[in-house]
Parts: C-alpha cells; sequence; structure tokens
DNA sequence: AGGTATTCTGAAAACGATTTCATTCTACGC
DNA sequence: GCGTAGAATGAAATCGTTTTCAGAATACCT
C-alpha cells in the first residue's frame, strides 16, 4: 500500500573536491611531497608538513580512492562474507571483525550471502565494483564443492584469505574453527540425562557445520543406544519456521523426543514453539538446546540453553591470520576456539553438564 | 579459550590479472575498441565483438573498478547506511534494498552503524576507502542535530541519496517513511480496550522514530485521559535486556499496566519475559504489542502482536527514487508508506482493530 | 674545511581504464 | 562515378594517486 504525497524536483549539480595537485600548487610543494605528507609523514618536515596539513584542511581535500588503489594494485577494503545475517551469530561476528578491521586503518564490506552458493562465488570475483584487498570468509556451508573451492582458491592468488569454518586439506590459507563435533557430543551427552529418545535437528544439504554437529551428536547417540535413525530429523532450512513446521510434523506423527538438539538457536525456537502449541512441558516432557548462544535465547519463554563459542575470539584470530598474511609473516594454518555450554530453563543440567568429562550415563527410556 | 592446533606458512606471490592492453593487444585491436566492447557494444561490429569477448575469455581478463571510477569519476556501488543489524527489520530493508540496487548493475556496501551518530558522519565522508556512487540512509535515529545533517548535505552535494526515514525540512533530496505517527496511534487506542493503563517502552534519546511513534501514542493517550506523565517509561537503548530491565524495575516498584506499546520487536519481548517472570498473564494481565513485525514473533510464546511496515516496498521506493537523481528524472521529495497492525497472542484485538477508522471506545479503568 | 651521511624535496613515469577527436572504410543516392 | 552520410576503429589525453630516482640542502665527523 503507497500514499504518494509529493513535490516535484529535479537535476543537481555534483561538485568535485579539491586534488592532490591543487593541494600541492597551494601548499607551494610538489605531489610527491603532499604525497608523502599522506602516507609517509615523517619523511617530510614539520614545517612543511604542517603548511600542507593546513592547506587540506582549507581545501577539504579528500584522498581519491580509487586512483590511490589504481596505483597501488589493490584497495584497502577486507570483504568479509557472511552465511546469513538474519542468523544474530553471524551479526556478533560482523560486528567483530569490522571492530578488528577497521583498527588497522581498513574498510570493511560485509556480505550477506544468504546461505547461496552463488552469491559467495559471485562475491569472490574481483569482477565486482569494488577493490577487495582480502576475504573473510564465514559462510557455515560447505566449501568442499569443486565449484566453490576452485572460486576460493583462486580468489587467493591475487589475495589474502582466510575462513572462518571448514578447513579445505591442503588449503595455503589460515582457517578457524570451533570445536563443533567435541561440543555437539557433550550437548547431546548432556541431554540424554532426560533419556535416550534425543532428536538431532538439522541435517541441511550443504552445510558444513550442520555436518560436524551432526557428527558429535552421532558419536554420543550412538554410545547410548539412542535410535538414530528414527531422531535424526533432516530439515530443509534453518529458520525458525523450518524447525517450527518440521517439529510439528513430528508430533502429529506421534514422535515425541525427550530432547531436542538443533544445530541452531532459530531452529531451537522455533522447535520450542511447536513442543508448547501442542501442550507440552519444556524441559519437563522435553528438554531442549540449541546453537550459538544468541541473545534472545535469555527473553523467550522458556529460555533456551544453548552451545556457546565467542565471536569476538574467531574475529580476533582471523584477522590476525589474515593480516600475517599481508605483511608475509608466518600464520597458523589452524586454529580452534573451544566452546561453552550454557545451560538456560530448556533443560535440566546434569553432572557432567559444562567443562567438565562426560560421564555416562546410560538412562533407559 | 583458545587451542591453537598448528603448522606455519610462509608468503604468497600475487598474481596479475590481464589487463585492458593485453586484451587488446591480443585481439588485435586498440584499447579504445575493448572499452567499447565492455562499455558501447553497439559501436563495434559483430565481428570484432566476438573477437574480443574470446581473447578476453581467454586471458580471464577482469575490468579493473579503480581505473574505471577514477576516470570516470565515480564508482558503481552504493552505501547503505542501517541503523543496527542485531535489528532484524533492518537485516530485511538491506535484503531488500541489495536486490533491487543489484538488478541495476550496481554494487551495495552495507554499513551497521550500530546506533552510533558518529559512524554515520564516518561513513558519509568520502575519505573512506570506498568509492561510493550514492548513499541511502535507513539510521532511525535523528537527523537533525546540526552535525549531521550538515553531513548530509555535504555527502548529497556530491553524490545522490536516499533518506529512508526522517525528513529534513527543505531537504533537496528524496525522503520514504512509513506513517509512524498514525499506526501508533491506532495500536495504542486497539490497547486502550483493555484499560487505560497503557505504557509506552521507547524514547530514546535521539531517537527519531522514537519520537514519532511517542506522538501517536500521546495523541490516542491523551484522547483517552492516560496518565501519560506514569505511563511513558523511557529506556536507554532498544535491545531486548534494555525492555527486559525496564518492566522488570517498574513492576517491582509495583507499576502493572495493563497493556505495553513497546517502539520495537526486540524491546516488545524483552517486556513480555518481564511479565512473565513475575507471574503475570499475556495478554490477561498485560497485552503487549511491538513494532517491526519481526519474524520471530510468530515463535515465541506468547506470539507477540506488532505493527508492520513493507521493507520491499520502501526498498523498492528508495531504490527508485535514488536512480531518479543518477539519471535526471524528477522524483517525489516525500513518499509515505501505509502501515498494518498485526494481532497475535499478547493482544486482543478490539473492534477498531486492523484498516478499519478507529473507533473511540473511551474504556475506563 | 672537506668529505660523507643524512634529510628533504621534485620531476616524471607508471597504474588501467574512458572518452574525445580524427580518420578510414563502406554504402548509398543521384 | 562522385559526393557524402554513417559505421567502425585508433591515437592520445586524461583521471588522481604512488613511487622511483636523482638532486639539493643540511648536518655530522675528523
Amino acid at each position: 500500500m503507497l500514499e504518494q504525497t509529493s513535490s516535484m524536483k529535479a537535476k543537481g549539480r555534483r561538485q568535485q573536491d579539491a586534488s592532490i595537485t591543487e593541494v600541492a600548487q597551494a601548499a607551494g610543494v610538489s605531489i610527491a611531497t603532499v604525497s608523502r605528507v599522506i602516507n609517509q609523514p615523517d619523511l617530510v618536515s614539520a614545517a612543511t608538513r604542517e603548511r600542507v596539513h593546513a592547506v587540506m584542511e582549507d581545501l577539504h581535500y579528500r584522498l581519491n580512492p580509487a586512483a590511490a588503489a589504481l596505483r597501488r594494485g589493490h584497495g584497502k577494503t577486507i570483504t568479509v562474507l557472511a552465511a546469513s545475517l538474519t542468523q544474530p551469530w553471524y551479526t556478533k561476528l560482523m560486528r567483530a571483525l569490522k571492530a578488528e578491521i577497521e583498527a588497522r586503518g581498513f574498510g570493511v564490506m560485509q556480505v550477506d550471502l544468504e546461505h547461496d552458493p552463488s552469491s559467495l562465488r559471485k562475491a569472490l570475483l574481483p569482477n565486482s565494483q569494488q577493490l577487495p584487498t582480502g576475504f573473510v570468509l564465514a559462510t557455515g556451508d560447505s566449501l568442499s564443492d569443486i565449484e566453490t573451492e576452485l572460486a576460493i582458491r583462486q580468489a587467493h592468488e591475487s589475495q589474502p584469505l582466510v575462513v572462518i569454518g571448514q578447513q579445505i586439506p591442503d588449503a595455503p590459507w589460515p582457517t578457524v574453527q570451533f570445536t563443533d563435533e567435541e561440543w555437539s557430543y557433550r550437548a547431546t551427552k548432556s541431554l540424554l540425562g532426560a533419556g535416550t529418545n534425543v532428536a538431532f535437528l538439522g541435517r541441511i544439504a550443504g552445510s558444513y557445520l550442520s555436518a560436524e554437529r551432526l557428527k558429535g551428536y552421532l558419536r554420543a547417540a550412538n554410545e547410548s543406544g539412542v535410535d538414530t535413525e528414527r531422531w535424526v530429523w533432516p530439515i530443509p532450512s534453518r529458520d525458525f519456521a523450518s524447525g517450527f513446521d518440521a517439529v510439528t510434523q513430528r508430533i502429529n506423527d506421534g514422535e515425541v523426543p525427550n530432547a531436542i538438539f538443533a544445530i541452531n538457536d532459530e531452529l531451537a525456537l522455533g522447535a520450542s514453539r511447536a513442543l508448547l502449541t501442542h501442550g507440552l512441558n519444556i524441559p519437563g516432557d522435553v528438554a531442549v538446546m540449541g546453537f550459538g548462544n544468541t541473545e534472545f535465547l535469555d527473553y523467550v519463554t522458556p529460555t533456551l540453553s544453548s552451545v556457546d563459542g565467542s565471536a569476538i575470539d574467531a574475529a580476533r584470530v582471523a584477522v590476525e591470520a589474515l593480516w600475517a598474511q599481508f605483511e608475509d609473516r608466518p600464520f597458523d594454518l589452524l586454529t580452534v576456539l573451544d566452546r561453552t555450554l550454557v545451560h538456560r530453563e530448556s533443560t535440566v543440567p546434569i553432572a557432567d553438564g559444562d567443562h567438565k568429562p562426560p560421564i555416562h550415563k546410560n538412562t533407559k527410556e
């Protein structure tokens, strides 16, 4: 619906800013000197430096980044690719990355991949309108199909990059990841306290993270004799609706688990809503555990337990590894960050809860 | 916590892509012709056009955007400034804007302002590492302080821009906004069915949107004799926690309203959690209404009512107005988009609910 | 004082495209 | 057959920087 209130208008002059030449002229120096004032102030005497600065101020001089990038051969902008900005964890990561990168004097171009593999490949092409200088890939999805891997390798030939997530075997770029398998195992273990019918909500085609988390679930599930055939619930997407729909359908089919382990918090919330609408009690009837430890978990009812992982740490390590490449310093090919388990109302923590080694407690249903 | 798994590694060659000169040479034409093949294909004969294309393919030619931008005088990247990407509505808007802009062959640079006025001003400076060609401002916050307004005017001297939100008087750029005052009025009216103690959760310093919504609330509240002094609850921030804290404190002070109208959905959820932890029933004891109609509202318990506004419409209109400036076509200085009221479990819709004109129903408490 | 570092500066050549202007070639009308 | 309009192309200038190289000025040391 569109109400149009109006008033017409036309044209608009576009005005030029002063160039380095004009500054040089006004300051009575060469453009080389002005350039030095900008890039290597130490090389120019204090007197001229000040004079030039004054003139720059007067003329509202702004460096033309296109010209600089052209001459220099590269821009000063890191492109950050995030799986999906509707997932709050990625927004957290983005902010952390941005802070780290801007602290180093570079700009950030953030791209929301919307879980679309083709937009990943497109973003990696230097083809675009931008002048990227390096990449941070936090795609969540699998990178191991041939096309995608090739696109990354190609991008890495001309620019440094770092991946947060999946490590490609023999990849020459640094990878930062979390202990997903391990903590999925522990989370599942902790859920098994309530009974052996622990459902896994995940397994989205092409998702690397989902696969890792499934592994951990399976390891724990198999140790306790869970009927994984029955309790692994694949879903087509990873939003609230997907979790809600999947669980609703299973319950309607008469499948009520003792607990649900979801690969992200959105799914966990969707699942919890489905349970509640069916009159089931959380965690009394069904416990629920998410992944990501998103902010909203503390404000929904019941509050939801989740596996945490520090976006800030990930960003710090990733950017450091990126800069190591810029500066030809050595870097770690793989950094693995630890996670934490945060219990809230939706689960009943058992002895082996957080950091302690899991106790095998093979409760029968 | 940081486990370091390792393996050292050094260096990395950076390889150059082919330039237009090499393409021209390989195809036996001048660079002018190659450029024409790229930008004005009609001007070159079919035969050479094909030949050049083939060579470009062979040599993996990629246009150097810096060089093009330098020569052309501007880039092909629209910078989109969003108030905060932790607010899902802005993510929706971002995606819609991106789709519109990319459909026109331009790139998008999205900036998360994190509600920081200084980062707005910084982003408007051509100073940055980018080559913006135009701006879309969706800041939510007030633009009417002198510094900010100046920064916008200045940016607009060299580039087209469009604002989604506040209209600055006499501003020469197009503004797109929603009927916030009107629908806040209607939302409040609808809440007044439950009693006259309707609280307003908002009034964040410097927020334009909050101010508009407060106006609507006040209009409705005053019509019904609400003690606005008592029920306007200012808050310092606009996240879940802020809503939770404010409501918790008021309840502890013994102030329990009949309904709460929050200026966004995050606050509404925080508020609802606070109510529930105090054993209050929603909407039985207290009704809750948010603003933004974010996706999660359908999956929290109880589901939350909210005022909706189409991000897609806003994006379409905004980008159209931007392009009108590029192409020197006339455009509307102000476009006002309508909203909708979506009732869910957290409110009891009354007769004057949705689209119908409000009925004055002065219920006493 | 004389030689040698050291500091500071400028001239000029890139970087890779776009665009103006002029030129060549083809085709058409009379 | 000749003049001319139109199509297709190329040469060269230009955008605003960075950077190399060399030269001038100043300082230091014995």
